[in-house]
DNA sequence: TTCCAGGTAGTCG
DNA sequence: CGACTACCTGGA
């Protein structure tokens, strides 16, 4: 099935690479083909591969299922994904009345939250992300579903699943446990990699095990997603490896929570800067802050300033500068 | 080679 | 509460 989706269906601009590329850790990056982004989707429990492009103002949509998938499904989902149904211009409305935040519209025209296909796997990779440069844990996120996802193939191109969170929750640990588990006699130098270490996700293993464990059992993503902003929030920071920094990600990202406003370092610096003459305030404060100044539109504030930051030099700036 | 980035959990006051 | 530090790993 293909089809355009028209500047008339959504609400303001959309620019697609700029919206997959801008570093969101709800998900790593999609796949990359001369400007059309494939990734294996699920739509009504059914898998689906969804190459979209931009093409002008407008998204070119494909999509290949084994069984047919409506029109209508495929169009809400993609909605949902880019978040369509946000109103950009309303938006810019809102940062042009600060000063210190209409600069960052220019940079950052038609770039929208990247929301997260797969709930389960925008967390466990939040998690990953959680003091981890972002080559590192989109390589651990692409090993965890080569190794354990559901292979389909579409043509010649193939595409995992993020593996469920039964699965996750009964991986190895690490080598030693994927060695105690082996009854077979193996050659002495037999190098295990079926386990979690292996993938480079370090001393989160165990807390990417233990949240899937208590996501199988008792913590339910469909309620979260029904549950206001603060319930949810006190709700996931229960997960092991689930900071508040992680935990504004999977609700800006992964939820599409608007009001979260995700504090990383960066982001803590450049409030600093321009809201606090340069003065270091504590983190949790910094989240205060953002929550307060920019309401409903924290989430999008805090992607929009930050991509503002790494484009404009000033990012480098304050690293150098040091404060 | 050592050093360092970068959130969370744990400990201590 | 706030301040401090260990934690895996990969890139400088």
């Amino acid at each position: 099935m293909e089809f355009l989706l028209n500047p008339d269906e959504f609400k303001g601009p959309c620019n697609l690479s700029l919206t997959i590329n801008s570093g969101q850790t709800s998900q790593p990056a999609w796949k990359e083909n001369q400007g059309v982004f494939s990734e294996l989707v699920s739509i009504k429990k059914e898998a689906c591969l969804l190459k979209v492009a931009q093409q002008d103002g407008s998204l070119k949509i494909n999509a290949e299922s084994r069984n047919n998938i409506s029109e209508k499904a495929l169009k809400q989902r993609i909605r949902q994904i880019f978040d369509l149904d946000f109103d950009l211009d309303q938006l810019y409305d809102f940062l042009r009345e600060d000063p210190k935040l209409e600069p960052t519209i220019d940079f950052c025209q038609g770039m929208r939250l990247f929301i997260a296909h797969d709930p389960f796997e925008c967390i466990i990779s939040s998690i990953s992300s959680a003091n981890c440069s972002i080559l590192r844990w989109s390589r651990s996120i692409r090993d965890i579903k080569y190794k354990w996802g559901n292979p389909y193939s579409f043509g010649d191109e193939s595409f995992y699943t993020f593996p469920s969170p039964k699965i996750i929750s009964q991986l190895p640990e690490h080598d030693l446990e994927e060695m105690q588990r082996c009854e077979d006699h193996l050659p002495e130098d037999f190098q295990f990699n079926n386990n979690l270490q292996a993938c480079g996700v370090g001393y989160r293993a165990k807390y990417i095990i233990k949240t899937a464990e208590m996501i199988q059992n008792e913590i339910s993503l469909h309620k979260i997603a029904k549950m206001d902003y603060g319930d949810a929030f006190d709700t996931i920071l229960e997960l092991p490896g689930v900071g508040p920094k992680v935990a504004d990600c999977i609700l800006l990202y992964g939820f599409g929570m608007g009001e979260a406003f995700p504090v990383d370092v960066w982001i803590k610096r450049i409030i600093c800067h321009l809201y606090f003459d340069g003065k270091d305030v504590a983190v949790p404060k910094i989240r205060d802050f953002g929550m307060e100044q920019f309401g409903e539109y924290a989430g999008y504030t805090q992607l929009y300033l930050f991509h503002y930051a790494r484009k404009s030099g000033l990012l480098d700036k304050l690293t150098t500068k040091k404060k």
